[in-house]
RNA sequence: GGCCACGUAGCCAAGUGGUAAGGCAGGGGUCUGCAAAACCCUUAUCGUCGGUUCGAUUCCGACCGUGGCCUCCA
C-alpha cells in the first residue's frame, strides 16, 4: 500500500514494521462541547481507512490492526468552558464523551480497540517526561512548570517541514515565564487555583498539551509503531511536538514510521468556524442526513484535501446512496444464468485504495457495479452474487446500505391513521406499516378496476406524509423519504 | 509577512506526457395507466500567462484565486 507520509512530504510504499500486525494511532477530541463535522469527517476516514487495513481482500489477507484514538480530557478548553458553565470538569467531559461514542455508533464508527484519556495515565505521562528531562530536553522552572527545551531537538520541525527560525519569527507575544526560548513548549503546568491538578515531581499540576499523545501512543503501540493520524490542523505543533518528545527519549527516527493527514471541513467554501458561526455539529448533521450519506459524502473526496460541505454535495451524495440501494435491492434472483460482474470491479476497488486510499476511485469501480447490477437484473439475470460483492465492498468503507436509515420510527403514525379513514381502509392497529400495506392494497385493487384517479391520489396523500410509492412488476414498493 | 497544499464540466470529485473516472443536476430516448426507479444516448480542450517537449490538463516558472498552519482547532 502506497500513503503519502507527511514526515516525507512524499507517496511511500507502507511496510508495517511487524508483518501482518499494524499499530495506528490517531488523535481524536477534546470534548468540552459537541462534535462537529470535522470530526466526523477524520473519524469516518479513519474508521474506512481501518476497515480496509483488516479486511480479508486487502493485499496479505488482511492485518491484524490495533487503533488507538485518545480523549484528551483536560486542557485549557475543558477548565474554560466547565468554568462557564459552572460544572465540574470531569463532568462536563464525561457527559460529552457519552455523547459522542452515542454519535460514533449512529456514524457506524467502530470502537477503537484503546481510548486512553490524559486523567487515567498522568504516571505514564509524568514518567515520559521526567525521561524526557534526563536525557537532556526538559527543565523544569521555579514556577513548577516543565517545558521542552527545542533548541535541543536538531531536527525541530521536520514534521511540518519548517525551521526554528522561521518558527521564531512567526512568534507573537511574548516569551512566556520561566522559558529559556520563545518555542519552548509545556509538558507539566503548575497548577492554578481551583484547576484539576495531580501531583508530580515538579508540584502538583497537569500535563500539557502534546505530552499525552506520545506518552500513551508509546505506552499501547510501544517506542515505534507504523501509523499517526489526525487532523491537517494538527501537524504544527501538536505532532511537531510529539515527535520532539518521543524522539528525545527514543531516538530519532523512532516514533511513528507514517504520519497522515486528513483535509479539513469547509463549509461553503469557508473555514467551518465558530466566530464566523457557520459550524455543522454532528448532531444536526445526523439530524438533517443520512449516516450512509454523510460517510459517502466524506469518502466521495480524497482524505488528504479539504473537503467542502454543502447542502448540494449532500443531496448529491443522498442521490448516490439511493443509487447504491436500489442496485442490492432484494431482487436479484433472476431467472437466467448468474452474473459474473464483480471481480473486475473488487480489483479495481483494491488497487484505488492501495493507491494511497483513493476512495473517490474506490467508488467510482463501486458505482460502476451498482450500473451493472441493474442493467443485468432488468435482463433477468441472478445478479446475487454481484450483490453480495457490492455488499462486501461498500462494507469496506463503513457504508451499512440499510434501508430504514431513512427512519422509519420518523413516521408519522397519526397522519397514516387519516388518511386510512379518508380511503376507508379498515388499518388494523397503529402500527405504520401495517396501515402503509393496507393503504397500498387499497390502491392495488383502485389500479386493477382502472380508476386511476384514487389510485394516484393515495400515492400523493402518501408522499405528502413522506412515504415514497414506487410500482414494480412484482408489486408497489414503498420507502421513507428523506 | 513566512511555510505548505490546492485551482478539472452547472455542482461535487478522480486521473494521466499523447486529446479526461465516478456521483449529482440538465437534455433526448426505452420501460410504465401515469409517476418513480432502472437502463441507453448526450453535456469539459483541465485558473491565467510563459517555458521544456514531436506533443502538457499532466513537468518547470511567474501571476491570480482559494484553503491550511505559524503555541493549545479533527
Amino acid at each position: 500500500m502506497r500513503l503519502t507520509n507527511t514526515l516525507s512530504g512524499a507517496i511511500e510504499t507502507f511496510r508495517p514494521l511487524e508483518d501482518g500486525r499494524i499499530g495506528i494511532y490517531v488523535c481524536g477530541v477534546t470534548p468540552y462541547e459537541e462534535s462537529h463535522f470535522g470530526h466526523a469527517q477524520y473519524a469516518i476516514i479513519f474508521d474506512a481507512f481501518i476497515r480496509y487495513l483488516r479486511w480479508d481482500g486487502a493485499p496479505g489477507g488482511g492485518s491484524e490492526v490495533t487503533y488507538v484514538s485518545n480523549y484528551t480530557d483536560i486542557d485549557d478548553k475543558v477548565i474554560d468552558r466547565a468554568a462557564e458553565l459552572g460544572r465540574d470538569p470531569l463532568d462536563l467531559v464525561n457527559d460529552q464523551i457519552a455523547l459522542w461514542e452515542q454519535q460514533q455508533r449512529a456514524l457506524n464508527l467502530q470502537e477503537p480497540d484503546v481510548r486512553p484519556r490524559v486523567t487515567e495515565h498522568i504516571e505514564t505521562i509524568v514518567e515520559a517526561i521526567e525521561r524526557i528531562i534526563e536525557a537532556g530536553y526538559g527543565y523544569a522552572t521555579a514556577a513548577g512548570d516543565v517545558y521542552y527545551r527545542v533548541r535541543a531537538m536538531a531536527d525541530y520541525g521536520k514534521l511540518s517541514h519548517r525551521n526554528i527560525e522561521e518558527l521564531r519569527a512567526g512568534t507573537r507575544g511574548e516569551p512566556g515565564e520561566g522559558k529559556e526560548f520563545p518555542l519552548d513548549f509545556a509538558l507539566w503546568k503548575a497548577m492554578k487555583p481551583g484547576e484539576p491538578n495531580w501531583p508530580s515531581p515538579w508540584g502538583a499540576g497537569r500535563p500539557g498539551w502534546h505530552i499525552e499523545c506520545s506518552a500513551m501512543s508509546q505506552r499501547y503501540l510501544g517506542p515505534s509503531f507504523d501509523i499517526h493520524g489526525g487532523g491537517a490542523d494538527l501537524v504544527f505543533p501538536h505532532h511537531e511536538n510529539e515527535v520532539a518528545q518521543a524522539e528525545a527519549v527514543s531516538g530519532p527516527g523512532s516514533f511513528a514510521q507514517i504520519w497522515l493527514h486528513n483535509g479539513l471541513v469547509q463549509r461553503d467554501g469557508e473555514k467551518m468556524s465558530k466566530s464566523i458561526g457557520n459550524v455543522v455539529t454532528v448532531r444536526e448533521a445526523l439530524e438533517t442526513w443520512r449516516p450512509d450519506a454523510l460517510r459517502l459524502f466524506v469518502l466521495e473526496g480524497h482524505y488528504r484535501r479539504p473537503n467542502n460541505l454543502t447542502d448540494e454535495a449532500m443531496a448529491a451524495a443522498g442521490r448516490g446512496l439511493d443509487r447504491l440501494l436500489a442496485a442490492v435491492r432484494d431482487e436479484g434472483a433472476g431467472a437466467g444464468p448468474a452474473s459474473s460482474a464483480g471481480p473486475a470491479e473488487r480489483a479495481r476497488f483494491v488497487e484505488a485504495l492501495e493507491d494511497d486510499f483513493s476512495t473517490p476511485r474506490a467508488l467510482a469501480a463501486v458505482f460502476d457495479l451498482a450500473r451493472t447490477i441493474n442493467r443485468e437484473r432488468d435482463a433477468g439475470t441472478d445478479v446475487r452474487p454481484a450483490q453480495a460483492v457490492l455488499r462486501e465492498l461498500t462494507g469496506v468503507l463503513g457504508l451499512t446500505l440499510d434501508a430504514t436509515d431513512a427512519g422509519e420510527d420518523g413516521l408519522n403514525a397519526v397522519a397514516l391513521s387519516k388518511l386510512a379513514a379518508r380511503h376507508e381502509v379498515a388499518c388494523g392497529g397503529s402500527d405504520a406499516e401495517t396501515t402503509i400495506e393496507a393503504l397500498l392494497a387499497r390502491r392495488q385493487q383502485a389500479r386493477e378496476e382502472r380508476d386511476f384517479a384514487l389510485a394516484d391520489a393515495i400515492r400523493a396523500d402518501l408522499a405528502d406524509a413522506g412515504i415514497e410509492v414506487e410500482d414494480t412488476p412484482r408489486g408497489a414498493r414503498w420507502s421513507a423519504a428523506r
